[in-house]
RNA sequence: GGCCCCGUCGUCUAGCCUGGUUCAGGACACCACCCUUUCACGGUGGGUACAUGGGUUCGAAUCCCAUCGGGGUCACCA
């Protein structure tokens, strides 16, 4: 039996290992689904590493952003920082004790390796400037080579020699220097378990740094001392990595396990399919501002007075706009304001945005397992089985069904699953958690929405929303002021002045049996226009002059709905405004 | 450009490994109709794909090759 109650075994361990540099990605999102779910499917534990060897982008900020985007996702670790819930349950509270998940913090550990290559003449010191460098670098290009560090010749491969010691005597001493892993002249395979075996030839790895001037491992280094140190059998993610794997494979080779004596070991390779826009470019923060610009652009196209109108609006400085417009910047910030302005819903691409756009978990994770993988199995009426929950990956996920072409993020077929997630749930669930994520990210309206009022509009509503964020659209109504909302004239002219003003009588007749409704309940005053139909042509002759003259518009939901969650006192107010104000 | 990966409807994909049961199935989107108190929901139906060219074979979406196309990667970023 494992001693490790909260994970598996460590015979799986799998790990999810992203730099804090900013909100999660849904691409990462996918990657960590994956390989919780596999770790999950052979009973084994899945890890969070933070890698935050970049000091100048790395923030502990983005650090617990990225575990909060995981926790709500569902997507617990076993092993790696600790996060407290919501709930007060901690996340990572069993977590094995390896040293430290933050990279920053283990920058010993891999001096020691550091060390271990140079002694064995299987890295150097190198006095190069990043300038230098550089320039070597483009002059290569210019001369249509391909560029790749020259290893001074009295470096030895393998061998610890006196010009060798002497470099490690300087960088030792203080001078700047970076260090190069001394990479093998033979062919590397990587074993894929996606892809196959993959073949490099000899000769096309150069000897890459893996100590930066800072101190710092670079990424190479750090991952295959951590996953070699943290136990880790299994790396999956994106196929973004996959030219980068010779390196760690050969770095495994070159390496001993400083506990052990042992070589490293080669865990198992799985590179997925990478994520891409419908047009076919990287999803990326930079999206929001071309689709707030393109926004922007038209409108100005459309009136030249929009641009003014966008600067008062979002309070920013005329030249932060027009730099905006001009491409000059795509800052987010902006494109936010913008968009807010304008009323847009900007293109989601890390998982918070997903979150504040009304987009619920469940949904989400269906979507993204589907994205690079398909469990192959047919529902009882012989279609493809498409919707699952955590449970069912965790059951089902494996590797030989992961996809190898590149998947296109179709935010369509996403805002379908987030509608049907949305319409399983009861009336019950649904309120309650419509009514959490309101007071999270649209407070204006919680406050509107009266004591005992959600379930009511929760009803009304769920069916209309695709998004928790639809709710709220579809709710507009509420916010309303009953003596001054417009009306759409044409709505009036069909369903209140149209022949002779029948539409009219008919609201009159309704607020006149409304005045005495007791409780003023949706089903009650359902059975009310119900009573009034059968009396009077159909459905449709009582309840448009109601809709128009409660909302302003020929389209609401249904009214018992919304008449209940606005009152009594509201509603005869809002009937008793549009008699006084409409005639013939 | 070098190296590497990939190529089934607009999109995600099933089928490919173990060639025939597939003139290719599902889902999303789209269109039409039905239902209907508006908007939605729901129901029914419809169009649309094996990149191209060569092989192998009695037979290829499925095996092989070439071409074309898409993507990734070549940092003191991860």
């Amino acid at each position: 039996m494992s001693n490790h109650s909260a994970g598996g075994s460590t015979d799986c361990v799998t790990r999810f290992a992203p730099s804090p540099t900013g909100h999660l990605h849904i691409g990462g999102a996918r990657s960590a689904l994956f390989c919780w779910a596999y770790a999950k499917r052979m009973g084994g534990r899945f890890m969070l590493r933070i890698e935050d060897t970049d000091a100048a982008r790395s923030s502990d900020e983005s650090a617990r952003g990225i575990m909060e985007d995981l926790a709500w996702l569902g997507i617990e670790w076993d092993d790696g920082p600790s996060l407290t819930t919501r709930g007060g349950r901690v996340i990572g509270a069993q977590a094995r004790d390896v040293g430290g998940y933050f990279q920053a913090r283990r920058v010993p550990v891999y001096n020691r390796y550091i060390e271990q290559l140079v002694r064995a003449g299987r890295a150097y010191p190198a006095f190069e400037t990043s300038e230098e460098i550089e320039a070597q670098r483009k002059a290569a290009v210019a001369a249509k080579q391909t560029y790749r560090y020259p290893r001074p010749t009295e470096i030895e491969f393998g061998v610890f020699n006196a010009a060798l010691e002497a470099r490690w005597t300087r960088a030792c001493a203080g001078e700047s220097h970076v260090i190069r892993f001394a990479a093998p002249r033979e062919e590397i395979v990587v074993p894929d378990q996606v892809l196959g075996d993959v073949k490099i030839a000899a000769g096309e790895l150069d000897d890459f740094v893996i100590r930066k001037g800072d101190g710092f491992p670079t990424y190479h280094f750090a991952v295959v001392i951590d996953d070699q140190t943290m136990g880790v059998t299994h790396v999956m993610r994106a196929q973004e990595h996959l030219a980068n794997t010779p390196r760690h494979v050969a770095l495994q080779r070159a390496l001993r396990d400083e506990k052990t004596g042992e070589a490293f070991r080669t865990p198992g390779y799985a590179h997925m399919p990478l994520i891409f826009n419908m047009d076919g470019s990287k999803m990326s923060k930079r999206d929001k501002a071309k689709f707030a610009r393109k926004a922007a652009k038209d409108a100005i196209a459309k009136d030249a007075a929009a641009k003014g109108r966008l600067v008062a609006g979002t309070g920013l400085p005329e030249k932060t706009i027009t730099d905006f417009l001009a491409a000059e910047t795509d800052a987010v910030e902006i494109a936010e304001k913008v968009g807010r302005f304008m009323n847009l819903t900007l293109p989601e691409v890390e998982v918070h945005d997903f979150r504040a756009n009304g987009y619920i978990p469940e949904a989400i994770v269906n979507f993204l397992a589907l994205l690079g993988w398909n469990p192959g199995m047919k529902t009882a009426d012989g279609k493809d089985l498409e919707k699952f929950d955590m449970k069912f990956i965790a059951e089902h996920f494996s590797i030989e069904r992961i996809g190898r072409t590149n998947a296109k993020f179709d935010r369509a077929k996403l805002l379908s699953f987030n509608g049907d997630a949305i319409g399983a749930m009861s009336d019950a669930e649904f309120a309650g958690r419509w009514r959490a994520w309101c007071e999270e990210f649209e407070p204006e309206f919680a406050k509107a929405v009266p004591a005992g009022g959600w379930e009511t509009l929760g009803r009304a509503v769920k069916a209309r929303a695709k998004t928790l964020r639809d709710g709220v659209r579809a709710s507009a109504f509420l916010m309303l002021d009953d003596n001054s909302y417009p009306f759409d004239q044409a709505a009036v002219a069909k369903n209140l002045t149209a022949s002779d003003g029948a539409g009219l009588k008919m609201v009159r007749t309704v607020r006149d049996r409304l005045a005495d409704v007791e409780p003023f309940e949706a089903g009650i005053i359902h059975s009310i226009l119900e009573q009034l139909a059968q009396q009077s042509g159909g459905m449709g002759a009582v309840a448009q002059p109601i809709r128009v003259a409660m909302t302003g518009s020929a389209v609401s939901p249904p009214l018992g709905e919304t008449l209940a969650v606005l009152g009594k006192a509201r509603t005869l107010a809002r009937l008793d405004r549009c008699l006084r104000t409409m005639s013939v």
